[in-house]
RNA sequence: GCCCUGGUAGUGUAGUGGCCCAUCAUACGGGACUGUCACUCCCGUGACUCGGGUUCAAAUCCCGACCAGGGCGCCA
């Protein structure tokens, strides 16, 4: 049987004089002499539990005065309606119950006055999280997950898990994890591309994952984690890109707006205020982003890559005509993966990123769907086709015209709210340094 | 992988050769206080990452290790 009991804001004042049961964390404990406030802290914010010594019992007052900071209770008491305290009402106990004692002193501060660096907060995550700053972060990352699942389930993609031990590198380059596999050589997945991929040959025809990956590179940088989550699609019969940027369009949409209009409470709390994403996005071209960011003053070698000063300055440009959010298309082929579809020029492909204020979120492309042009384009990358055995078999009996993206949760997260470092977005970050908790 | 920076009580910090058996805040322990809400006030406990070196003298300078922060490349 759960305990009956009701959160902090399921109380009102006007339930004066009735009996209810409250249980959460001590927040803060002021002593008055013969007043004793105890500040309980639940999911959905804090009751103020007050104790004058005169009209409680002693045991219940000595408990109380115990008590020690972050310990877990449950108070069963009185509700008095009382306009000095927080919320309008106090409780008055009956009884306290301590469920599980704190250790003094605490490795942080949960009330957030002396702030920790992230770091000791990583160190101490359980307790971090119980800040409500943080906690909203996760809330927003629960709404926006929630809120792309219900756009893809109406799109009439199928949610799929694709294995995350493999034999071989799925698109080369990228460091993997090596895995101890039996007598064989296994990875940690990188991404669940080629998987995507040959499930368009199934007739499923729209899959998506919602799918952590690995990457082991050693990057160590506020942007760069190597476990990631990604909202990875993949979908059949398009004509070419442009459909797959239609469906980002509604799904980024779907997800920033499901957080406006859910998640008031964590914004404000975060002091964060969230544009309406405007529709369509607009796109430019790589061609088109490079000459601007050169007109800019910023120098930019073409047919590379945009650097990341390069993606910071284009952020600013395209913050000044009031955008935010913008594709970059039509990248050249020879910076983009294997399965990248040219374009009908060959020194471009049908590939393009999601750029949300100067920084890459989605990345995808329409796909080489035709075996032959497939096996050429992995030979041209310096791989080996030989390693893509069950991979490349399936392009030799019908694979349809396909497409998709992967959106790094992540990074979404830390764009949308401003984050100082990708590793808020993450309950338990791994990165170059960090394996625990 | 490359480059830069840093490591002082539980937490966050001040201190850049002697003024330091180390500053302040908060936390923690004890005490006073019946309307607090960062309560207030009094008393107390608690730290120079480790190992070598330079110097009459090292938290401070040098070397190494470990740990951390930031940037680049790469990428979600």
């Amino acid at each position: 049987m759960m305990m009956d009991r009701r959160y902090s804001d399921e109380i009102t004042p006007e339930m004066d004089g009735l009996k209810v049961t409250v249980a959460g964390w001590v927040h803060d404990k002021r002593k008055l002499g013969g007043l004793l406030f105890v500040v309980l802290r639940d999911r959905e914010g804090i009751v103020q539990v007050t104790l004058p010594k005169k009209f409680v019992v002693p045991e219940v007052f000595e408990t109380a005065r115990g008590l020690t900071k972050e310990s877990v209770i449950r108070v069963t008491g009185t509700v008095q309606k009382e306009d000095k305290a927080p919320n309008g009402y106090e409780i008055i106990p009956d009884g306290i119950e301590v469920l599980s004692p704190a250790a003094t002193p605490l490795p942080l501060d949960p009330t957030g006055k002396v702030e920790a660096n992230l770091d000791t907060r990583l160190d101490n995550r359980v307790i971090d999280l119980r800040r409500g700053e943080v906690a909203a972060i996760f809330k927003i990352r629960d709404t926006a997950i929630e809120a792309a699942r219900e756009y893809l389930r109406s799109e009439k993609f199928v949610e799929v898990q694709t294995p995350r031990i493999i034999s071989t590198s799925s698109e080369g380059g990228t460091d993997l994890f090596p895995v101890a596999y039996f007598e064989k050589e296994a990875f940690l997945a990188q991404s669940p591309q080629l998987y995507k991929q040959m499930l368009m040959g199934t007739g499923f025809d729209r899959v998506y994952e919602i799918a952590t990956y690995f990457r082991a590179e050693e990057h160590d940088t506020i942007w760069h984690l190597n476990e990631v989550t990604a909202v990875d699609c993949e979908m059949a019969f398009i004509e070419d890109e442009g459909d797959v940027l239609v469906v980002i369009e509604n799904l980024v949409a779907g997800m920033i707006n499901a957080v406006r209009e859910r998640c008031g409470k964590q914004l404000e709390i975060l002091g964060r205020e969230l544009n309406e994403p405007r529709l369509p996005f607009t796109r430019v071209r790589y061609d088109d982003a490079v000459k601007m960011i050169d007109e800019a003053g910023l120098k930019v070698p073409h047919g590379e890559d945009l650097t990341t000063e390069a993606e910071k300055k284009l952020g600013e440009i395209m913050k000044e005509r009031g955008e935010e959010l913008y594709f970059v298309v039509k990248y050249p082929l020879r910076i983009k993966p294997f399965y990248t579809m040219p374009d009908e020029d060959p020194v471009y492909s049908n590939s393009f990123d999601l750029e949300i204020k100067g920084r890459e979120i989605i990345s995808g492309s329409q796909r080489i769907h035709q075996y032959d042009l497939l096996v050429e384009r992995i030979k041209k990358k310096g791989l080996n086709p030989d390693n893509f055995g069950s991979y490349l078999e399936a392009f030799k009996y019908g694979i349809p015209p396909h497409g998709g993206f992967g959106l790094g949760i992540e990074r979404f997260i830390m764009t949308l709210l401003d984050l100082p470092n990708v590793r808020e977005a993450v309950l338990f970050p791994r990165d170059r340094k960090r394996l625990t908790p």
